[in-house]
DNA sequence: TCATTTTCGAACTGTTTGGTTACATAATAT
DNA sequence: ATATTATGTAACCAAACAGTTCGAAAATGA
């Protein structure tokens, strides 16, 4: 946070550009995409009109960049969640307890950008960042599944491809019913049965036990 | 299906009410609530203006109606692959296949009016809907599980509640995923195994098997 | 102090939107 | 035939909207 660079010439903007964006981010979650107008932007932000427009650009262009920051903050906090903690079930929990609390956390509407409403916003970039997205969270979580084999938390034949489609499709849940006004303390109870559930073995394979 | 009503005195519509709903019901699926304007579904259903906002109100009342006719009958349809089959097994995975089906069927956007974009409509009358629609479709699978353990389908322990919502999360998020644009075929292989996941026995019960 | 650079508030413009009205036309029952 | 009901087209209006322009003001370097 060192002021590094050397001043620019002019006046200096009154408004700071990623708390700007995280401002668009609240209104976005709240409205939708298609329900916001550039003055909800504009009164939010806290930036002026042409400056809105100067900065940032259009409404799809604000969209994009607050989608992309949101994806960067709420997904480096899903990963630390999922990956610090040495217990596997831990990290399950953790993983989801973070995402209802993620789509329930106070002073912003419930839901998600990303699960929620980027999915409706028709725009082949939006698709293609989400259809990224997505994979880049199965192919965390199966990391997360393996490093458990090799501590000797799940068995070796453990499904992890599968589970780890799982987890997700019910954190997709999870936000869902958030988004839906469904309250946190409900959420945060059906988030720890879902770790449970996803870490049960496979049907008993009848050959060999180990 | 037979005109057991008397005719009404003058010129008989030219459009059918139902039909002019289910073709509303395409618009907003495909572009939400807040994108779809008046002329959309003046062009879409087929009926003139004025005779729109005669016929069917505006676009909150219009949105409610096709609403609450996709969910007579789509959840009529989900609770006939629920409660059809006689083995639980085969109830599940068509519940969830059903799920996906309707969620990536030809001829209409991908996604579902009930689970992706309903949820945005910043409503109070949507939400209240919404929430009834949730914990009926809770209630129904509860009751699945319960058949299926008298049945015998599943040990009488198993853990009803939990898994119910499991189901319903899971459904969830295999629509949300058909949504962004995942192939059907996909989605139905993660149905199979769906359906697999929430039948595994609960945790072994260290002292009795049975 | 003065010139330079940038921001900011307000106003402006052309377009889109929601909702309504007016009127001629069409199809039915009586 | 006539009254009745509904349709289609077109136009209308006020409000909201996206995007731009303009001049004043603010902060800096020289």
């Amino acid at each position: 946070m060192v002021q590094n660079t050397v001043r620019p010439r002019g006046r200096p903007r009154s408004f700071d550009e990623t708390e700007a964006l995280e401002r668009a981010t609240l209104v976005f979650r709240s409205k939708g995409y298609d329900g916001v107008t550039i003055d909800d932007l504009v009164t939010a932000m806290g930036v002026g009109r042409p400056s809105l427009y100067a900065v940032f650009g259009d409404k799809r262009t604000i969209f994009l960049r607050a989608l992309r920051a949101y994806a960067a903050t709420k997904g480096a906090r899903a990963a630390k969640a999922l990956l610090a903690p040495p217990a596997l079930r831990d990290s399950l929990t953790g993983f989801l307890r973070h995402a209802v609390e993620s789509a329930t956390e106070a002073g912003s509407a419930p839901g998600c950008l990303i699960e929620c409403v980027a999915p409706l916003v028709d725009d082949a970039e939006v698709r293609q960042f989400l259809k990224d997205a997505a994979t880049g969270a199965v192919a965390l979580m199966e990391r997360r599944f393996h490093d458990g084999i090799s501590a000797g938390d799940i068995p070796s034949d453990f499904p992890v491809a599968a589970r780890a489609i799982q987890v997700i499709d019910l954190a997709r849940g999870l936000t869902m019913r958030a988004q839906m006004g469904m309250p946190r303390t409900a959420l945060l109870q059906d988030a720890e049965e879902a770790a449970e559930l996803v870490l049960l073995p496979r049907r008993e394979n009848w050959a060999t036990e180990k």
